[in-house]
DNA sequence: CTGAAAGCGCTTACAG
DNA sequence: CTGAAAGCGCTTACAG
């Protein structure tokens, strides 16, 4: 039913090797033969040299594969405006290079990392170096954003852990001594709290990039003499609605919240509202990742700019280049706005109305 | 140098067509054999049949190519909200359906529609009928969003011109007489404006689904002893932030701005809260795709919600389903949130500004 | 359950 | 500048 190459050929009256160099390198033949055979292609409605072929014979397919937690699908992570920026970061380096972008879930199925036919893999959000097995089996290049995955994988890092200290830091400047944290939550497990206690553990936390959070706060808390293993954590979905008012609820006595995620900051904020507590002067907001709505709500979210674009720009071209085995470290960039102040003198408003 | 699927054939002593088996059909493989075929491939670190041979035999790759204006790029794209909803539609149903989502560029170039490995392809934003040559010429299903190809073309499409009639409306019942428009701009030319004049030709701006909104536009005004003739319409990109300032400028006189995008509205909305006109005692603003921000905004935005979701599902599912020449017409939904309000009685203090 | 053969549609050295 | 031949890596009827 379809019309090949070959068809074409015999149309024309020429071998298969000088039709298919009409379509691909015009310049070699000679002008009157290539109109004969552009005749035949146009008369027989051929649409060009199939892409499924040339492939094979070729070799390269000019796309990178961005592969997405196939727990979340892919639906579900375009919801999320870093990820987004993030992807506009890749389609910068492609859109020069020339190159589309394939969107696909790490998922055992038909369309997974196995069978994705792709030049190499970006991985935009990882939990386990696992992960990354179906890639290293292909053996095409890979780069892994916001983990260290070892020396021989292409990795685009952010020091996270210095702008967790540095926002802990500020609010601690600010006279803040009570903080609740919203943390990443690993895998897609429900939204729970992770109540204060001496030596709990919290190696299931988050992903390995909010784990180097934790520990940025942990830090600049010692440094002021106080201790995370006192401060409440929350594990939630960034886009889990409900995590803002649990944290209100169960910890009212907290002066600021540092939230992982831009989304659950601003949830707070929002929550915060409803509930007439005043922010920053009843409670101060911090966030992570600086989306559009972080400047644009009310008031304008504190937060770190975790460079999302830089890091899809650069693991992309790590990709397009073929490199393995780069690292890059990004340094965040704490933007302060108006959603932090000076600790409120009591909190005593707030908890009456526990 | 790579390792294929006859190395392992020949390593495990069994025909290629068994090796294939035990990766494509295990059940068809006695244990022992598929085990022995297993362990062959271990040994030699082959990665499982090679998606490439795969495709060109089996014929299926699983995947739909959405198509992003050659002009902007995909990392412009990217940046509109309206587009990132649609692609989330899009990946409901492919999420569904086990397929993955290829991002490309509407250009000439090696990435281009010519030569994507896909099954089909969705066109999110067209300008003109000759940019679904590629697609046609391909015999690939494929499917148009908010653009009328004719009958044979699958198309999903929201009725834009009952949308702005009933903004108009909305505006005209609250007392507004003197209107201005934002449109979306065909091609990549630079903001202008088009000034009020009789019988000025309209027939250039915006997409085929903005000419609707200027048709239902008016209509309204008609039906209520006005023509469109004497309101400014300003052409524009809708992230071109000096549009807003534009036609505070140039309109002055003008108490209710309707932009055919949300982020037009919004901008204009800030620009607006920077010259001290307040918005909506001296200016109404209405805007056109409910995103995020609209709803976030102060005053949260006035606007058509155009399903861009359900529009990116349903495209996605004809693609999908193979279908050819379906359409499926939607309708917006206005949603009255706080940017529209009763008509100033005055201009005075804003025309005194300028 | 297993294997020999054909072929998916194309490009790429190579010989002329 | 042009053509005959080999082969990219795989799967799929088909025969046994």
């Amino acid at each position: 039913m379809a019309v090949r190459l070959i068809d074409v050929a015999r149309a024309a009256n020429v071998s298969r090797s000088t039709a298919s160099n009409v379509f691909t390198n015009p310049e070699r033949v000679r002008p009157q033969l290539r109109a004969q055979v552009e005749a035949a292609a146009k008369a027989l409605g051929y649409a060009g040299p199939d892409p499924k072929g040339r492939l094979l014979r070729a070799g390269k397919v000019n796309a990178v594969g961005v592969v997405v937690p196939g727990q979340w699908g892919v639906a579900d992570t375009l919801r999320s405006p870093v990820f987004v920026q993030f992807l506009q970061g890749v389609a910068k380096a492609c859109d020069k290079a020339g190159a589309s972008i394939v969107l696909l879930p790490d998922a055992p199925g038909i369309s997974g990392v196995a069978s994705a036919v792709v030049d190499g893999f970006i991985f935009g959000r990882i939990g386990q170096m696992e992960q990354l097995q179906g890639a290293r089996r292909r053996k095409l290049p890979f780069a892994v954003v916001d983990f260290n995955a070892g020396p021989e994988v292409n990795a685009v890092l952010i020091d996270a852990h210095a702008g967790a200290k540095a926002a802990v830091k500020h609010l601690l400047d600010l006279g803040h001594r009570r903080f609740g944290f919203i943390s990443f939550i690993r895998g897609s497990g429900p939204t729970h709290l992770i109540a204060p206690g001496p030596g709990r553990d919290l190696s299931k936390v988050g992903l390995q990039i909010d784990q180097e959070k934790l520990r940025g706060a942990a830090e600049a808390l010692e440094e002021a003499g106080l201790s995370l293993d006192s401060m409440p954590i929350l594990n939630a979905q960034p886009w889990d609605d409900s995590a803002a008012g649990l944290i209100l609820d169960e910890a009212p006595q907290v002066t600021a919240i540092f939230a992982f995620s831009a989304m659950q900051a601003i949830a707070v904020i929002r929550e915060a509202k409803q509930r007439e507590i005043r922010v920053p002067a009843d409670l101060s907001v911090v966030g992570y990742n600086d989306i559009p709505a972080a400047a644009q709500c009310n008031p304008p979210l504190t937060t770190l700019d975790s460079q999302p674009v830089e890091k899809g720009r650069i693991a992309a071209e790590f990709v397009l280049a073929g490199e393995r085995g780069r690292q890059q470290y990004l340094a965040p960039r704490f933007i302060v706005r108006q959603s932090t102040g000076p600790a409120p003198l009591s909190t005593l408003r707030r908890t009456l109305r526990v």
